[in-house]
DNA sequence: CTGAAAGCGCTAACAA
DNA sequence: TTGTTAGCGCTTTCAG
């Protein structure tokens, strides 16, 4: 009780030997007997001893630790992959620093460079919303230390980057609207500066055309996918004179919102108007209509990055190269744009 | 590009400083000239020189790094509390690690072994559902590190606690369901060996006692509160011979499975049964019907649970001792449970 | 106002 | 198999 701090030094002085001894069987150094090793764990558990990671990080110029900056932790999406990318970093000794952004290039930039400053061995992130410039990024890279980008992250960097076909996503849920016979899809979109939603309204359009309907501007709405501009946007689609019959959004709390409205305003769902989310969020499930959308395949986005990190700083002569994982979307229907009734006759 | 990383000693060699000189002029120490500090600061930026963390933390023995163990993060409950920390110790210098015990014994060890190994500067904490046991906690204590444990934490480990008052909030729920004319109350419970639950569940038999109502014990169910275990026991509910005509359930998301039962047995709510839930979770508020509970202020515990830290860490002669501080809950009445209607005639 | 020197706790050469 | 020595990068007395 209330003694001060045991290093090695102390257990080096019970038994006699020497500090760097104790450190080689700490850390089980294969040239140091067995008896010493038993004789130094004993010592070390009889004056509750606990390693200095400062130290040994320092002198080893690894830290074991790994930054991970996400946008929000209140979605199921990011605590998903977060959650998976920590169970496979534990199991190789390493643990992980948990940041958000909450959307804004500014944290982005400080959480960067707190993370660089606590000497983290790699970086695994997705952007926030409002990112346009990637110089915070670049510097990460410069630096050497390894950096993974997952979903909201593809771009120009030249690092890894792991998420979905954003592009093939748009067209399941399109044709899978045209399926149940919509016309006029309408496109709560996110910002098309990030890489993944222009691919999203690329997809988009492409399956429009592909089904010979018309693309109309006013039928594509870019927004930040907030349940809030959901709501906005929805009540924008219902005052066009011709209103859509189907939308796809592009974030399932956003289509949340857009499902709020269209409850107000007494629309049938999916009946007069069809809804497609997008990350399947666990509410969607929950709700009444429940809520189609596309799985992201999160734990596996997660498991990805992390063994991708590990490869990069296992690997000596690593240098950051572009390198794709882009896994399949899945399309989930559900209740809201189950038009034909085809999930009841089940 | 690609050089090696930059020290003080650099920027001392450049300027024909020593570096000490250069440690204090960036560390802004008073008997400094101007004009040197101007000059660290300039050659600092053009070699891109980042400090090394880990060094000044080693020398200084402060590593300005908090440790956060909660549950899960994809509550809103604990991601508002997070990030509310976060919020107070940023401005203060400090950053946060975030870990999750996933609700599990083993796993909260394993994060506090980690986090004092980190050497953090203290320990904001939420306990696991399973934890029964408080070693791990007393190891932090024993440590002299700061220990402050929110929501679920109360107990007699003699150290900072901050949550709401759950005797109360019980009561609250209780006399508004009796104002609605209910008469068999049935109690959806967390369990008791916790004692945020214990207090909800006192809370809830007093109340009971208070309006003349009969305690039955086939009408209290400890559960872990998930929305899977709500799901069950709702079922259980509804297989009594006597239904109870309001369910007062422990947490929002068991609160939510229990709505689903209730709606596939097509049971009306509130006007059969009427249901409150825990927690005001974002959800609660965006189904139909519209669930009521109990808002239990996360913005300010995260607040309180950092400025209680600040307090801790910045007075040096402190010790350890048993502070409670407990804030008022809210009852926030939703469609759920407004037997009466009174919420349609505003 | 600045320099010299020691050391935080640990590890990794190299010696022995 | 163990000890010696040096040093990771930074801070902090104490001298100058």
């Amino acid at each position: 009780m209330g003694n001060k701090k045991v290093t090695i030094k102390d257990i080096a002085n019970v038994l006699g030997i020497t500090p760097s001894a104790v450190s080689k069987a700490l850390n089980n150094h294969p040239r140091i007997s067995e008896k010493t090793k038993v004789a130094v764990e004993q010592i070390a558990k009889n004056l509750n001893y606990q390693p200095n990671h400062l130290a040994s990080a320092l002198r080893k110029g690894k830290s074991n630790l790994v930054g991970v900056i996400v946008p929000l932790t209140n979605s199921n999406f990011f605590s998903s992959v977060v959650q998976n990318i920590e169970e496979v970093l534990n199991k190789k000794g390493y643990n992980i620093i948990i940041t958000q952004s909450n959307e804004s290039y500014k944290k982005e930039c400080s959480n960067i460079d707190t993370l660089l400053y606590t000497q983290v061995d790699g970086i695994i992130a997705s952007m926030a919303n409002e990112t346009t410039k990637l110089t915070h990024y670049k510097k990460i890279k410069s630096k050497g230390v390894p950096l993974i980008l997952f979903d909201r992250g593809e771009n120009d960097l030249g690092v890894d980057y792991i998420g979905i076909d954003d592009y093939k996503s748009s067209q399941l849920v399109i044709e899978h609207l045209v399926a149940q016979k919509c016309k006029r899809i309408a496109h709560i979109a996110g910002y098309s500066h990030t890489r993944i939603y222009k691919n999203r309204i690329r997809g988009y359009k492409d399956a429009l055309e592909k089904n010979a309907l018309p693309i109309e501007k006013e039928l594509i709405l870019e927004t930040s996918l907030t349940l809030e501009e959901g709501r906005k946007k929805m009540e924008l689609l219902l005052q066009l004179p011709n209103r859509p019959d189907a939308v796809y959004v592009a974030g399932d709390y956003a289509a949340l919102g857009a499902l709020q409205v269209l409850k107000e305003h007494n629309i049938k769902v999916p009946e007069e108007i069809a809804l497609v989310g997008f990350s399947d969020e666990p509410f969607t499930s929950l709700i009444t209509p429940s809520i189609s959308t596309i799985n992201q395949h999160s734990e596996q986005i997660g498991k990805l990055a992390a063994e991708t990190f590990l490869e990069r700083i296992e690997d000596p002569n690593w240098k950051p190269v572009l390198n794709k994982i882009i896994l399949e979307p899945e399309l989930v229907v559900r209740e809201s744009s189950d038009k034909l009734g085809l999930l009841k006759k089940q």
